[in-house]
DNA sequence: TTGTATGCGTTATCAA
DNA sequence: TTGATAACGCATACAA
């Protein structure tokens, strides 16, 4: 194995200049078909693969995509990024890694290092959280940028992909009153996110809808975490049983989780006593007992669409990986506009929290 | 926000010449404490941050740590990366994942890439199975390379981190033993993985120790899912009663689920008919009921530690984020040289698939 | 259609 | 202790 062959070795090789070789590697349409053919042949034989300080130095398209990501310890953080991994498996590109340990200092580190260093052609903020305004600075820079995010209004212009909370919500409560539910308790989330606001409207307008009232004293806080879900949920217990609700919309899984421990905790029966629909489907509820009914956010698919959006957006395309030898060549840049926000479908997944389902609401689709 | 400042304005704003400036940026001894504060002071006052492309070219260290990971589908995967994430957060490196989607062909090309492009400091390979051979490959070229792997016998002299599993899952069965169980199962993984066999092993050591004879009717085959878990749980339910056993080692935690399923499915109870044990501690076996009793792996804890070790080789130091200005300069290089194998201790965690544990065994020490 | 020459930002090798 | 200067491997005018 030749330790490093460079684009002179293959020049050489083929009996042409580098910039030739430079031009067959970065699909220039003007290079004889034939010498073209020549060379990639070469290029296969000696199974070169271009440096990428060295192009990227000089200016060519680089093949790293930034991905900014919160600590890890979000729970659906590596459903997105086994998406963002399909999409990339695809294409020549490869992902670095930015994790961002909430510290402010860190942030601007490591923006600053991605805007000096041209090595990356793109960037994915997921959840960029503090550090949205390098994000949009970034984007007034001219970087191509997606983001996932759900904590803030997603700035204008700036390509995003996420779900519909509103209409997830509202599927969900909806499932709850088609069940015969009309005393519905909702345990929000941190209400600064604009997915919690949004699914509190879900849940106030599916209940309007259906004529009901939003009890005050059936809403609570809380965190996301299985923590807030029990603490809220003991509030709830601690009511008297006929001023207690019937059914509760939980605004997220884990939230849920600790709801049926303080149920458990308080005697009370799920789904016998009280219904529940969470807000995600992690993989955890599917285990649970009772299984959780929940709204399924697609996570997978919010990275690897997140990817595409974001590959459709480089000057370039995205270079298939056996691209040199068996991909047209020429007018290839017609990457079609995309929209710039895309909302994926949220899903309803009925499961035993909510007791015996009663007909076809299986699937019901957001609105 | 200067787009882009360079070594040589930071040399023609200290009057120097830019040799000196990369002198100070790449920590070297001989440069006057005068010149070298005053350097850095510039440089942080234009927050300079050196082109990764550029300094990688020109023969540099870089500062990225390729990681190399199977699909992102296994549990596991996500937690480890968490604890690489932690290690890097803490130095000036930046984290390129090289995601193996199962092709052979995207495996050789990631890693010839690696190979050719200087881009990559280290190398850190989580579970590399196939590509293996690269990866070894890549050792002899002289990178530094860490692999977290309980697949196969690791490569003797390449630094390796992982558990013991064989003291694990003799862990696992004693305690059953100390519960008073005599009739214990073993649910296998796929055996062709060398942590499966030690796993077994562990179990026949225990059962051995404590003059038992393993019922090979009692041991089956999974292969980690909790499909495999379901169906080995049912030839063992479909033995008549007094041929049954009454504990269960499985060799995984959703082997475990799959055990739980078959059991509610043929009206087993846990742990009142059949106590059970897992090995991994997913974070779905707090919540899933009866909670899992299970070895704990320390997912997060390896990955850092991976990191550490791999931080040890690289000849040039970690590197902390604030390093420029606050840190001694000189002889720093000591990195003590690190164990190339490093066991991490498995844990016991008690939760109600047992049934109410007797005593102080909550906590018991892998030997 | 192809070749030549120059530059990208940094490190390393010399001298001074 | 410092400063020129030559690589590093590739992309891109500009010529031919």
């Amino acid at each position: 194995m030749a330790d490093k062959v460079t684009i002179n070795d293959i020049a050489r090789l083929a009996g042409v200049s580098k910039a030739t070789v430079s031009r067959v590697l970065n699909r220039k349409p003007d290079v004889d078909p034939a010498t073209r053919e020549r060379i990639l042949h070469i290029i296969e034989e000696q199974s070169f693969v271009p440096n990428m300080a060295a192009s990227g130095l000089a200016g060519g398209q680089s093949r790293l995509i930034g991905v900014l990501v919160p600590s890890l310890t979000w729970h659906f953080i590596p459903y997105i990024i086994r998406g963002v991994a399909e999409a990339v498996a695809q294409t020549s590109y490869d992902l670095v890694l930015y994790s961002m340990n909430d510290l402010e200092q860190d942030k601007s580190d490591a923006l600053a290092r991605i805007l000096t260093t041209k090595l990356t052609a793109g960037l994915l903020g997921i959840v960029p959280g503090q550090s949205a305004k390098y994000v949009t600075r970034l984007h007034k820079h001219g970087m191509p940028i997606v983001i996932i995010d759900d904590q803030i209004q997603p700035p204008a212009h700036i390509p995003w992909v996420g779900v519909d909370n509103l209409s997830g919500a509202y599927t969900a409560v909806r499932h709850l009153i088609r069940l015969g539910h009309r005393r519905i308790a909702h345990i929000r989330g941190p209400m600064r996110n604009l997915c919690c606001q949004e699914r509190h409207q879900g849940y106030c307008k599916a209940l309007q809808e259906a004529g009901i009232t939003p009890n005050p004293e059936w809403i609570l806080d809380g965190d996301f975490t299985s923590e807030g879900g029990e603490i809220a949920a003991r509030k709830l217990f601690a009511l008297p049983p006929e001023k207690r609700p019937t059914a509760i919309f939980a605004s997220s899984d884990p939230t849920a989780y600790g709801i049926i421990s303080a149920a458990e905790e308080a005697g009370v029966r799920i789904p016998g006593d009280i219904a529940l629909v969470g807000f995600d489907d992690l993989e955890t509820s599917a285990y649970i007992r009772p299984g959780l009914t929940t709204i399924r956010q697609p996570f997978v698919e919010m990275g690897r669409k997140a990817m595409e959006l974001l590959f459709s957006m480089l000057n370039t395309q995205p270079l298939s990986k056996q691209p040199l030898l068996h991909q047209p060549f020429g007018a290839a840049n017609q990457t079609e506009s995309e929209p710039v926000r895309v909302y994926l479908d949220t899903r309803l997944v009925v499961r035993a929290s909510c007791g015996a389902s009663q007909g076809p609401q299986s699937f019901a689709q957001a609105v």
